[in-house]
DNA sequence: TGTGTTATTTTTGTATACAAATTATATATG
DNA sequence: CATATATAATTTGTATACAAAAATAACACA
């Protein structure tokens, strides 16, 4: 398909769903939607299509969707997913990264360590280029395409401003730690890091989950 | 979204997929689909997205789709993934499990094994029923969302009449055995016989892709 | 002959209009 | 007063029509 309008409004809808603009709990009208962001329905059933499949909108009713719940179960299974699925597809990329790999990835985590003021979603993304990145070498594309579905689910979960600081300043050593034990090609290594990365942050976000929402 | 039209369009291409009925290697068009299944271009469209989505169709150039080709390395990784997955799924559903979901289990069973003529498509619809309905008791959203989306993708690759023979009847033993393990609440064996059962098809399948694609 | 560029055709994306379905409201009935 | 039923309102689904983009063909030029 197309990028540009569906695409614009695909990023647009996620940023309004996260920052509260949009009503939460009940249907989404797809006029109202049409009128808000000056486009005819027609694009918006793309996105909002899109958007359910990608876990930020469910049903509602026998044919609305509406903005999915936050739900710490939820969250606790996707990053138990990750973590017994990521290891086996970065095991697969290792063997195969070069130099430009290994520079794009330090390019996207400087990128994440200057955009410390920009939001949220913007931050999120980085994060899901530099894992994406380590990933690619591996050439498994079912293995990759559904820890990247798994990525776009967990990017539902991170909106809270609140989090942003405990997160990201470990987040960022352990970005580090992993790329020297892929430099070295060190898979076991390598997979331990990532292991401890993604369980520390989805207890971070479970614990979150569980006492505020 | 509603229903009857574009599930019964969903259902019609994933069919003529499987025959052979259209092109493969190239770019499905959307006028030709619209009039070969008499309706317009919309819902033509939101069927080619919701496939896509499944691993039915990827991307063919910069805006259109085609039939995705059958790889050996995607059914592997499908296969492993849902090795690591299923089992913690099940895992949370045994405890819930009552003699409803037994019941209807066994009912899907025998379908299954009456319906042995039928069309391979409408066994795997069936296969997936059996588990789903072992899993439904688990109430984990999120796990259960991507298992079954695991099962939405290898149902791309079961549509040969040549496997049918060795996959059924081994399979309909293995059925049994979990379901016997899961009456007496046993998650041990049950995980066993399930692993087993993934593992065994996933080899079969591999194999199969391995030799003739 | 091969390559890059423009023109033409095809195909996809989107808006509008209308039909079908769902949801909400009002009314009747126990 | 609660519940069921029928009617009206809203909302979604689909067809048609048109605009934008992509793919293809034609052409010029080295």
């Amino acid at each position: 398909m197309q990028q540009t309008i569906i695409d614009s409004l695909y990023m647009q809808l996620k940023r309004d769903i996260v920052q509260g603009e949009l009503p939460r709990g009940q249907a989404l009208k797809q006029t109202q939607l049409a009128m808000r962001y000056g486009v005819s329905r027609i694009p918006i059933r793309d996105t909002l299509q899109r958007l359910k499949n990608e876990g930020w909108l469910s049903s509602h009713g026998k044919s609305s969707v509406m903005i999915s719940p936050l739900n710490a179960n939820d969250a606790e299974d996707l990053y138990l997913m990750r973590l017994h699925i990521e290891p086996m597809l970065l095991a697969h990329a290792i063997p195969n990264t070069n130099f430009e790999t290994l520079g794009k990835a330090k390019d996207i985590l400087l990128q994440l360590q200057t955009s410390e003021q920009r939001d949220i979603l913007q931050q999120g993304e980085l994060n899901w280029q530099f894992h994406r990145c380590l990933y690619l070498p591996a050439q498994r594309p079912a293995l990759f395409e559904t820890v990247a579905q798994l990525h776009r689910l967990c990017g539902r979960y991170i909106g809270f401003q609140e989090m942003k600081l405990d997160y990201l300043s470990h987040s960022q050593d352990e970005h580090k730690a992993l790329l020297t034990a892929i430099s070295a090609q060190d898979i076991q290594e390598a997979n331990r890091v990532l292991s401890e990365h993604i369980r520390i942050a989805g207890e971070q976000l479970v614990n979150y989950l569980r006492l505020s929402v």
